[in-house]
DNA sequence: CCACAAAGTAGACGGTGACAACAAAGTCGT
DNA sequence: ACGACTTTGTTGTCACCGTCTACTTTGTGG
C-alpha cells in the first residue's frame, strides 16, 4: 500500500499565486503594514524563505499586489460600464459608483495602489494604473460627443473626477465620515460634476 | 574647574516634543512605515526604551503625530482664510490652495491622518479632524449667505470639496500625475465646484 | 540518463517593538 | 533639610521579522 498521507509535496507548484491570494485576504483583514512574509509562508505551509523565490523582497510582493489591484479595478469599471445605459449621466454614475465601492471594499489595497512608494523604476505599476485612467478618458470623450461636457481640458477633468472619488473613499476608509454616507456623497459629487462641466447654455 | 563637557543630563526634559519633532522630519524624508522608535531614540541621544515613557507603543506616537497634523492643518487653513479677499470665490480659492500645498508638502503625514488605522476608541484624532471640516463648513455658510451657493446639503458639499482636494493630493503624492499639475488641477476643480454649486439662474 | 535550472529548506544575522527590573532625578510634605 | 514617592530614563531580554547564504529536492531538456 502506497503512502496515502497528505504530506505536502516538496514543490508547492502554485506558491506565487497562493502568496498573492493569502496576502490579499490578510490585507483586507489587517492592513498592509501588518502583512508579514513569514506569516504568509506559515499559513500556506512552506518555509519562511520560500517566498523569496517569487518575490525578491517584501516590497516586490506589495508591488505585485498593487499591480493586480489596478487590473482588477479596471475590469470592475469596464463591466460596470458595459452594463449601464447609453446616456452619459448613467454611464458616469455607473462607473463612479463601481469605483467607490471597489475603493471602500479594498481600502488597504487602494492605499497601496496610490501609495507611490513603489520600487524605483517600477514601470509595471504605472502601466497598470494607466488602464483605469484610460477608461475614464474614453468615457469623457463619449460625454463630449454627446454634448454633455464642455469642450477642452478633458484630461484634467478626468483626473479631477477620479480624484474626487478617491478622496471620498479616503475619508470614508479613514472613518472621518460614516460609511453609510458613501452613496449619498457619490451621488451629489456626480451631480455637482455634471452641473459644473456641462456646456454653457 | 567644574565639568564643562556637554554630557547629556539624565533627564532629557523635552523628550516627548523632541520625539514628535524628529518623527515628523523623518516622516517627510522616509515615510511613515520606515519610522523606527529606536532610530528616533538614537538620533535624539536617549536609550532605545525611553520613548516608551511618553508613547506606550509605536501606534501611539503615530496617533499623536496625526492629531498634531490636523491642528497644524487647521491653523494653516485659517491663516490662509484670514489673508484672503472678502468675496466667496477668493476665499474658497485661498483655502483650497492652502490645503493642497499642505497636503503635498506633508504627504506621509496626510496619509497618516487619513489612515483610519488609529487606536480603537481614538476619539482625540477624530476630534482634531473635525476642526478643518468645521472651517470648511463655516466657509460654505458664508458662501450661501453671499448667494454664491444653492441652499441645502451644505455638509455633504463641504465633505465633497475636501474630498476632491484630498484626492488631488493623493494622486500627486502617489506620482500618478506630475507635481507640476497641482495648481492647475486645483484651479479647475474650484471652477467646476463654483459652477456646479451655484444657484440655478 | 544525466547535467542543470527551478523551487523549497535550514540556519544565521542584524534590526525592531515590547516588556520587566533597575537607577537617577525631581517633588513635595513634614 | 530630608526622606518617601513619582517621573523619567537605562539596561537587558524576548520574540518576530526581512534578508542573505548554503544546501536539498524536484523537474526538464539535450
Amino acid at each position: 500500500m502506497p503512502d496515502t498521507t497528505d504530506e505536502r509535496p516538496y514543490h508547492h507548484g502554485r506558491l506565487r499565486a497562493a502568496l498573492l491570494d493569502a496576502a490579499e485576504r490578510r490585507m483586507r483583514e489587517q492592513g498592509a503594514d501588518q502583512l508579514s512574509l513569514r506569516d504568509l509562508a506559515r499559513e500556506i505551509g512552506v518555509s519562511h524563505a520560500a517566498p523569496r523565490r517569487h518575490f525578491p523582497d517584501r516590497q516586490a510582493l506589495l508591488d505585485a499586489l498593487a499591480e493586480d489591484g489596478f487590473t482588477r479595478l479596471d475590469t470592475v469599471l469596464r463591466t460596470a460600464l458595459t452594463g449601464a445605459d447609453k446616456d452619459f449621466p448613467s454611464r458616469v454614475r455607473a462607473t463612479m459608483t463601481a469605483y467607490a465601492h471597489f475603493a471602500t471594499e479594498n481600502a488597504a489595497l487602494l492605499e497601496l495602489m496610490y501609495a507611490g512608494k513603489h520600487r524605483p523604476g517600477g514601470t509595471r505599476i504605472v502601466k497598470a494604473a494607466e488602464a483605469p485612467f484610460e477608461l475614464m478618458n474614453e468615457l469623457l470623450v463619449e460625454g463630449q460627443a454627446q454634448g454633455a461636457l464642455q469642450p477642452g481640458a478633458l484630461d484634467r477633468i478626468g483626473i479631477i473626477l477620479l480624484a474626487t472619488l478617491q478622496g471620498i473613499a479616503a475619508i470614508i476608509n479613514g472613518n472621518i465620515v460614516e460609511r453609510e454616507l458613501l452613496d449619498d456623497l457619490v451621488d451629489t459629487a456626480i451631480d455637482q460634476f455634471l452641473r459644473g462641466a456641462r456646456p454653457l447654455p
